[in-house]
DNA sequence: AACGACTGGGAAAAGGTTTTCTCAGATAGG
DNA sequence: CCTATCTGAGAAAACCTTTTCCCAGTCGTT
C-alpha cells in the first residue's frame, strides 16, 4: 500500500494489452494499433495521448499474436555441428549482431552429426515458424545432416557446404593463403614450406594451390606441402621432417592453423632455431587463444567470421525480406594479422 | 503433371492448417483439434481417421497459434556475457539437450558487458514470450549487465552470480579443489604448491582455501598460493620463481586453470625438469584442446558443465511448469580427469 | 442549399489453435 | 412409454494484434 505498491503492480501481473492500452486512453483497440504503428489518419493529439498512455502502463506488442498475422516470426534458427564453437561462436556474433537491430532473435540448435538431433531441430524451427535458416558447420566441405534443400522459407549457408542452387558465403581461404605467403615473400623469405592439415580437407588443397602459385609468380623454390592431422604434435613432426633430413631449410613455415604453427614454433625453439630471425611462421584461423600464447606471439590468417556472419545474416534478411538474391558461393577475403612471428621487413 | 506433381504440393504451398485437416476428415475443428491432442470423446475410428488425414496432409500444429492461447511459448532464452563461448557452450550444450526433448528451443543471445545490448535482448525475449530465461557468463562471481530480478518469468542462473532470492547453479570449485590435491596426497607427493589466477576472482580464494584445508589435514606444508594472471605466461613465470629461488622445490604444482598449467608444465620442460616423475601437474577446466596437447597430456579437473547446463534447463522447466523450487546456489561436484601429467600411484 | 471531398475514428475479420458449452441422438431404467 | 444418463461431435469464444473497409461529421464549392 505504499508508493511502491501503486507502481508496481502495473508490471507485476500480466503483461498490459492493447486492448487495455485502448481503453484507458479512451479509444478503439483500432485507432491505438494505428497510433502506435504511425498507420492511418488521426490528430497529432490523439496518437500522442495514446503513445503515452501505452508508455505509462508499459505496454509491449505480443510478438506471437504480431507473427500470427503477419506471417512473420522476427525469428531465425542457426544450425551447426561445431560443437565447441571454434567457428560458429564468432559467426553467431555476427549473425546475431547484424540481426539484433532489426528485432530478429536467433535459436541456436547443435545439431552434432546426428540425424536424428537434426530433423528434430528444424521441426522444432519450423513448427515456430522461423523467418529463414542459416546453415554453419565446422568443415567448409561437408553437409550438415540434414537436408534443407525444400524448406519454402529462405536458407543462407555460412562455412558449410551449401546444397546446389542455394546460397553460401565461405572465407576465401585461397586469397587468405596468398596474403601469406606474398607477406613472406615481401620480407625477403626464399626457402617458404607450407605444412597443413589433412588431404581429406579442400581447403588443405586450396592453400597448398595458391602456396605453389605464389611462389611460382615468386619464382621461389616451393617444397612439397607436408600434411597431417590438424594439430600441434603434427607441428613438431613436421619440423622434425623439414629440419632433420638432409635438404636445405626453410626460412619461412606457412601453416594451415594456429595449432600446427604452435607445435611448429615450439619445435623450432627446441632445436635452437630462432622464430622470426632463423625462420618466419604464419598460421591460420588467428585463434588468439592460441596465437597469442605462442613465443613470440603468432601472425596469422583471419577468416573475418564475424564479418561472415553479418553478410549471412543480413542476406537472409532481405530473402525474407522478398528480395530475389542470385545463387551461388560468395567468397570473403581473409585478413593478415602480423603478429612478432614472421619477422619485419629487411630495412625495419 | 507427372505424378511428383501430385504429391508435391501438398508439402510446397503454405503449411497446412488443422482447419484444412477437418475439412478434409469431414469433421470440425474442434473434433480435429481433440482427436490429434487426445483430448475430448469420440470413437476410436474417428480419432484414428483424423490422424491419418493429419499425417498425410503433413500437418504441424502452428506454434505461433498454440503459444498464444497457451500462454506457452515452448521456448526459452539464454543469456550470456561469454563470447568466446569457453564456459557457455558446453553449458548451452547441456541446456540444448535437456530441453530439446520436451519441444523447447533455445534463444541464444550474447550481451558482451553491454548494458544496452543486454536491455535489448532482455526486451526482445520478453516479446517473444519466452517462457523462462537461462542467465550465464563467464565468471560465477559476477552479475550479468542486465536485470532480471522482477521479470514475472522464471529465470535460472548458471555459472554467473545469481540474484537474491533467484536458483543459481554452480560448480563446486572447493570439491573441485579438494579432488586434485588429494589426488596428490594419495600420489604420495609431499611438497605441493598452487599456481593459480588474479585475487579478484572468487574462486581463487575458494580453490586456495581448499587446498590449504587439504594439506593441513594431511599434515603437510603449504606453500603460499602464487596468483597472476590466467595465462600461460604467467605460469612460467611461477615456475621461476619456484625453482629459481633458494627454497625446496616443490614436487606437485596445482594451477588454476589449464592455461596456467600448460606454461607450468613447458617452463619445467624447459628446465629439464620431468613431468610427472619429478614434478606432477594437475590443470583446472578441463579444456580438452589445451588439456590434450601439453606434453605430457594434462590431468585436470573438469566443471561438469553440461550437467550444470542440464540441471539449469530441467530446473528451469520445472519452474515454468509452476512447481515451486527453493531459492538458493546449488553446488555441482567436479570430476577429476587423470591424463598424464599427475604421474602413477606409488605401487602403479 | 446541395453536392462532393476529406477527416478522424470505429467495427469487424483475419490469423490458427484450444477449450468450454451445448445439443441431438442413443441407451438404459422404471 | 416416459424419463434420466451418457455419447459423440459441433459452435463459438478466446488469445492479441493488424488491416480493410466503413461511417458520420465537417469543410469548401457552386
Amino acid at each position: 500500500m505504499s508508493s511502491d505498491a501503486e507502481q508496481a503492480p502495473i508490471f507485476a501481473n500480466r503483461p498490459v494489452t492493447l486492448r487495455e492500452v485502448a481503453a484507458a486512453a479512451g479509444v478503439s483497440v483500432a485507432t491505438a494499433s494505428k497510433a502506435l504503428n504511425g498507420q492511418g489518419r488521426m490528430t497529432a493529439e490523439t496518437r500522442e495521448r495514446i503513445r503515452e498512455t501505452a508508455r505509462h502502463l508499459g505496454f509491449r506488442p505480443n510478438s506471437l499474436a504480431q507473427s500470427l498475422l503477419r506471417k512473420r516470426s522476427f525469428t531465425v534458427g542457426l544450425l551447426t555441428n561445431d560443437t565447441y564453437g571454434r567457428f560458429s561462436l564468432p559467426l553467431m556474433a555476427g549473425v546475431s549482431d547484424a540481426l539484433v537491430d532489426n528485432g530478429v532473435s536467433v535459436f541456436l540448435c547443435n545439431v552434432e552429426d546426428d540425424q536424428r538431433l537434426g530433423q528434430l531441430h528444424v521441426e522444432a524451427m519450423l513448427d515456430k515458424r522461423v523467418d529463414g535458416i542459416i546453415a554453419t558447420g565446422k568443415r567448409i566441405d561437408r553437409h550438415l545432416p540434414v537436408d534443407l534443400a525444400n524448406l519454402r522459407i529462405p536458407v543462407v549457408y555460412a562455412f558449410t557446404q551449401p546444397d546446389p542452387g542455394a546460397i553460401g558465403f565461405v572465407s576465401d581461404d585461397v586469397g587468405g593463403a596468398r596474403l601469406a605467403v606474398e607477406h613472406f615473400c615481401r620480407l625477403g623469405r626464399r626457402r617458404i614450406a607450407h605444412v597443413s592439415g589433412p588431404a581429406s580437407f579442400a581447403v588443405v588443397h586450396a592453400r597448398a594451390q595458391a602456396y605453389r602459385d605464389v611462389l611460382a609468380e615468386h619464382g621461389l623454390p616451393a617444397f612439397e606441402p607436408l600434411l597431417g592431422p590438424w594439430s600441434e604434435g603434427w607441428g613438431h613432426d613436421a619440423v622434425a621432417r623439414l629440419f632433420g633430413g638432409g635438404g636445405e631449410p626453410p626460412d619461412a613455415i606457412f601453416c594451415g592453423n594456429d595449432q600446427i604453427a604452435r607445435g611448429v614454433i615450439d619445435a623450432l625453439r627446441e632445436r635452437g632455431i630462432s622464430v622470426p630471425d632463423d625462420v618466419g611462421v604464419i598460421g591460420f584461423d588467428n585463434w588468439e587463444i592460441v596465437a597469442e600464447a605462442t613465443r613470440p606471439p603468432l601472425t596469422s590468417i583471419d577468416m573475418n567470421l564475424a564479418s561472415l556472419g553479418r553478410e549471412a545474416g543480413l542476406a537472409l534478411l532481405s530473402l525474407v525480406g522478398g528480395q530475389p538474391a542470385a545463387p551461388g558461393i560468395r567468397k570473403l577475403p581473409c585478413r593478415l594479422v602480423v603478429r612478432q612471428s614472421c619477422g619485419r621487413p629487411p630495412g625495419g
